[in-house]
DNA sequence: AAAATAAACAATAACGGGTACGATAAGCGC
DNA sequence: GCGCTTATCGTACCCGTTATTGTTTATTTT
């Protein structure tokens, strides 16, 4: 059996109410007293108990992490960054990882629940491909603010819920990225995206490009990835052969991809037609992979700020588990413009 | 306040007990009480505390998580494997990611221990690099052992130590991939592998290497490829492009890689170099990130089963909690070798 | 020196749920 | 009608920790 407070207590001739003051350095108790338990406890090998500790508390020092497991580079980072955070406050993470596609939230979040997390790290589930237009399902999340279960969105939030979250600033991103490859000298520039990957952070990458395009009164070519029929087809690499096949993409000297991996594909879409990167076709993508580092050419994309993600969440997170409760606070992070081959220099 | 058994059971006019018993099931209860006890937990949206039950119970639910966060998207399906089994059990996984430099483990336990998990996942940091000789510490897990909280060390372990493991079968894998270069007729096979980041999934995909070569009574040609000096150069990198210019790498034609990213590396300097892969060098790595398709060309690799790995050492650690208490049991899963276009054809 | 105050620790009751045991009542055989 | 079993539920205590309130004993105030 483990040893208890109760242990400590009987050895070291106290009320076990002394040891638990005493360990919790409460001034009430005199330091050589304190001392003198804290040396039998270590003696003892006592551990304390967050079970009980959470019970009596009201708190489990636990946060719990509702992630989609695609793209899981991206998440493993996320979630090191928040996890370095929490660990300073002696949290930890409660992972619950579940294909997106599923859109299990509600069943993860009441699991979670009754493990008594302090809170909640999530990243909402992607539009539905089948009813894009559809409102997403809001009530789970109305029923955390409900119960006074804080909340963080990461990456991705659901809009019309004035909750929490931090992104990256997507937009922002876009528009930068758009207007390097239009400054390099590119007009027909294209933009390739799945839908069914669609959410709030992919939306904003299309609108910052849009942006820039209208801006600059070229034309606005949204080319869009469907869903690989079979397992060893890559994302972006179908898409990509029918832009360079279609009328849509005459003229085409530059393509933006959604995310690094889909840039991949096309890079592969882009070999196979012996197209020559950058020297014939620009490329961009977004993510901060460290493998798009290793393409040949080497993949510029826009870095998102992965740890910083995670650690910021977690930041608020734990600033709303100890009381704050001002407005809802929306982060966004700046990304960085990672300049490498493929896009080439101007023309 | 959230609902709990007290406040279903006056509602129910029943006594606390006797809800309990309705929610676990015990035949001591009529249906009919039972199904009016669930019935009126539900409408009160009852919501059973794991706290409260651990501490009675003493048992949390929860499974510890002790990786690295390198190699991230490897851990991330390894462990979204471990966790998809571990769900249909009302299990969870409690992360705690650290750098594996850090070699925390030891603290990392103990602050899941004070959580109380049933298990732990463990995968053992790396071999210290500047005392590769010395013995790993073990007391840690003996501690383990003598307490009886049960573990599972995954995808590599810790050499001396009896205790249950899952790992991919290394040394057959880097057999298999070292007989299909020689069976393409390459005669000079180097092996590039990153010392720093040596453990015995390494070592044995090392010796697999090695046993092959011997066996062929054809040189080995182990190259070090030493922790990149700054943020910006690539593993694998440097130490292709010396073993290019160094004579022991006179004829080289072949090429096998620790891991995925250190073919990675290497491809790109065979590119810098001009070397046509795989007409002048085959090449191949470990690992099966999906990344490794996008290259130019393509990577062969040899698939490491990530989520078979979370999976199976999930099932270990959750029959070892039911208190399975066999020898200790060694799973080594099938690797596949998956041939693209960069190791080529016969020649 | 009596009284007020402070220091140091003890005692006790929660927190929410599990469980051994006991109590009650119904059913049964004799 | 008696004792005995079985079904069904209640009683009471336990898990380990913490918040609150008591109870000493030492220290200061007046």
């Amino acid at each position: 059996m483990a040893t208890t407070m109760k242990d400590v207590a009987r050895q070291a001739g106290v009320d076990v109410s002394t040891v638990s003051l005493a360990i919790n350095n409460d001034p009430r108790i005199r330091r050589e007293t304190r001392e003198r338990i804290l040396s039998i406890a270590s003696d003892l090998g006592y551990r304390k108990n967050h079970l009980a500790r959470g019970l009596r508390s009201g708190k489990s020092f636990t946060i719990g992490a509702v992630v989609g497991y695609t793209s899981s580079a991206f998440w493993s980072e996320v979630l090191a960054g928040a996890q370095s955070v929490l660990a300073e406050h002696d949290y930890h993470l409660l992972l619950d990882y579940a294909p997106s596609e599923l859109r299990q939230e509600e069943t993860q979040i009441e699991a979670l629940k009754q493990k008594r997390v302090d809170g909640f790290l999530i990243a909402p589930s992607d539009d539905d491909p089948e009813s894009p237009d559809a409102k997403p399902a809001t009530e789970h999340y109305r029923a955390l603010e409900a119960e006074k279960i804080p909340f963080v969105f990461v990456d991705r939030f659901v809009p019309g819920l004035d909750a929490d979250y931090v992104a990256a600033d997507n937009f922002s991103a876009a528009r930068t990225a758009t207007r390097h490859l239009l400054r390099l000298g590119h007009k027909r520039v294209a933009y390739i995206y799945a839908p069914h990957r669609m959410n709030t952070a992919q939306r904003e990458r299309l609108q910052g490009y849009q942006s820039v395009m209208k801006e600059a009164r070229l034309e606005t070519i949204p080319w869009e990835a469907l869903r690989p029929r079979n397992e060893r087809s890559l994302e972006g690499l179908e898409a990509a052969r029918e832009l360079l096949l279609d009328k849509a993409g005459k003229g085409v000297t530059a393509i933006l991809a959604a995310t690094d991996s889909t840039a991949m594909g096309v890079l592969r879409a882009l070999h196979d037609a012996e197209k020559k990167v950058p020297e014939e076709m620009a490329l961009m993508g977004f993510g901060g992979a460290s493998t798009a580092e290793y393409m040949h050419p080497p993949l510029s994309t826009v870095t998102l700020p992965m740890r910083a993600l995670g650690e910021h969440a977690a930041r608020i997170l734990l600033d709303r588990i100890e009381g704050a409760d001002g407005p809802a606070r929306h982060v966004l992070l700046p990304t960085q413009l990672t300049i490498r081959a493929s896009c080439g220099a101007a023309r």
